[in-house]
RNA sequence: GCAUCCGUAGCUCAAUUGGAUAGAGCUUCUGACUUCGGAUCAGAAGGUUGUAGGUUCGAGUCCUACCGGAUGCGCCA
């Protein structure tokens, strides 16, 4: 044991090992739709899947992060018809999802009442599915205002993706698709649709997937499996994964069992078929246990929920700092950066820490409290080492490149024991998709080292002892921050 | 009706995938040198794991039935 924590002090590992092969792995996550704001439907799978891109990237693994934009569908018949009826450009100018959002709403009503507007809307449509110049260059001009918004809240929660290859982009593969599928003989037509039937998987037997609509149009079934080949040419993964809600179920089964027919149709052997998982996860809800919506009743808006993680983490900033004495608060102007990170921590952790699949009531109080299971106890225990280390400064010796740990109290020991583990806790993660797993981890790593922290004294023992705790403080520091940056969420040196 | 998931302490959740006495937090109660940062720690209280069977040396976990809940179920995505 104390070899490992030696050489994971000497910078060699930190207690996990690079995969060995590497793998490919797609992952298709986030998903937002054009002309729309973000909401909280969007969060739990944009944190979840970008903590598996992280996790999976660090393992060593070749990590391809695609998200599937909304941008194409009949909406745009009637955003088309908003924009050049109605369109304040002032409004766009100032709020331009705001506006295209009302411009949504108002022509979604009227359609319902209106059949002059259906019709009008329709024929939009059609003519941007037909390549009209005027209607193709407001529909670019959406997705670009969408993507900026995109962009900014993105930043914001520090998620990256290598591509954006919304549906329109596999548009002039739907033809093709549907005609080798014909051919290969797994569809056929029924009540006027093209189907796919899985007679032979008993959970599916009831329910074949549409992939051409009676009146010849393409659904997100075709986009879907188009979206599959397209990956599979492209990137040639060993597995994809989609991170969405658990309402799809039922959609991914027949996604997977279309395309492992598929794959036997040509002859893929079993070995070479890439693995498919949904990671599914359950809803968000409000205090009542009915799904999270503001009081008047509309959906949460990602941009207002990030605004009021990080006011509300200001708040408990504010407070505490005053609880201090004078000479013992951070300076003022250093409070919205604690607070930034402390709210979009407690954010990202508090979706983090249940059980993917189980719902969870989303409570400000809960994930900001400062005891308890939460990132900000998570931040302050890696703040609290820092500090040990700032007035260590120039009192140790903990650069030199040879360590001698030695473990004699039992809170050591626990604590040691503890970081050996972390290794195979990322490897669970990882097989599992549940880093539920990682923020427990985590939780104990900081339990057993407040425990540690209460019992052995460091900088006020001597000799090898001190060293040796050192090194065990600077360990703990590097797997805290290192678990942390797996699940996104960043780290202070003082808080 | 069928399918998927769930039911664990008053509340919110865990349980390393079938292992030893089912663990945390919140709440309540009791303590901790004028603190290497008290945004902390130690302790107490709190359980027939929805019910009834079954498999197993061993079940919160697997199987069957029932009760209760969430979600989904051909032309939205």
């Amino acid at each position: 044991m104390e070899n490992a924590l030696n050489s994971a002090a000497r910078g060699e590992h930190l207690f996990f090992e690079k995969a060995t092969p590497p793998k490919t792995v797609v992952i298709d996550f986030s998903s937002p739709n054009v002309a729309k704001p973000m909401h909280v439907g969007h969060i739990r799978s944009t944190i979840l899947g970008d903590c598996l891109a992280r996790l999976l990237r660090l393992l060593g693994h070749r990590v391809v992060t695609d998200n599937h934009i909304g941008d194409w569908g009949t909406q745009f018949g009637m955003l088309l018809v908003g924009w050049k009826r109605e369109l304040e450009v002032v409004a766009l100018e100032t709020d331009a999802i705001g506006e295209m959002e009302r411009l949504y709403k108002k022509l979604s009503a009227e359609c319902k009442e209106n059949p002059a507007t259906l019709e009008a809307a329709r024929q939009e449509l059609v003519k941007l599915q037909g390549g009209d110049e005027e209607n193709l260059h407001i529909w670019h001009e959406m997705i670009r205002l969408s993507q900026a918004q995109f962009d900014t809240i993105y930043g914001r929660l520090g998620v990256k993706f290598d591509h954006t290859l919304g549906e329109s982009f596999y548009n002039p593969r739907l033809q093709p698709l549907v005609e080798e599928l014909i051919a290969k003989g797994l569809a056929r037509e029924s009540e006027g649709a093209l189907v796919i039937f899985f007679d032979d998987i008993p959970a599916l037997k009831e329910h074949p997937a549409l992939i051409r609509k009676s009146d010849g149009g393409f659904n997100y079934t075709t986009t879907d499996l188009a979206t599959l080949a397209h990956r599979l040419e492209t990137w040639q993964p060993d597995e994809i994964i989609y991170v969405t809600d658990g309402r799809q179920q039922l959609h991914f089964q027949q996604i997977f069992a279309a395309f492992r027919a598929w794959q036997s149709a040509i002859g893929n052997r079993q070995s070479a078929i890439p693995k498919l998982a949904h990671v599914w996860f359950g809803s968000i809800l409000g205090e009542d246990g009915k799904p999270f919506k503001t009081r008047s009743g509309e959906t949460v808006k990602l941009a207002d929920l990030l605004d009021e993680a990080e006011s509300r983490a200001f708040d408990v900033v504010k407070t505490k700092q005053l609880e201090r004495l004078e000479s013992e608060r951070l300076p003022e102007n250093l409070w919205p950066e604690i607070a930034r990170v402390v709210g979009l921590g407690a954010v990202k952790y508090a979706d983090l820490l249940p059980n993917r699949q189980s719902d969870y009531v989303f409570s400000w109080d809960k994930m900001l409290a400062l005891s308890g299971n939460t990132a900000p106890y998570l931040q302050y225990a890696y703040a609290r080492i820092k500090s040990i280390f700032r007035k260590a400064e120039g009192t140790s010796n903990i650069q030199h490149s040879t360590f001698n740990i030695q473990l004699a109290a039992r809170e050591e020991i626990a604590l040691a024991k503890h970081l050996l583990t972390f290794g195979l806790t990322l490897e669970a993660i990882a097989e599992d998709h549940r880093p539920n797993f990682l923020c427990n981890y985590l939780y104990e790593v900081a339990g057993k080292f407040t425990s540690f922290y209460e019992n052995c004294p460091v900088l006020k023992s001597e000799g090898a002892t001190r060293e040796s705790r050192l090194v065990l403080c600077d360990l703990t520091a590097r797997v805290l921050k290192q678990g942390l940056e797996i699940l996104g969420i960043e780290v202070l040196e003082q808080m």
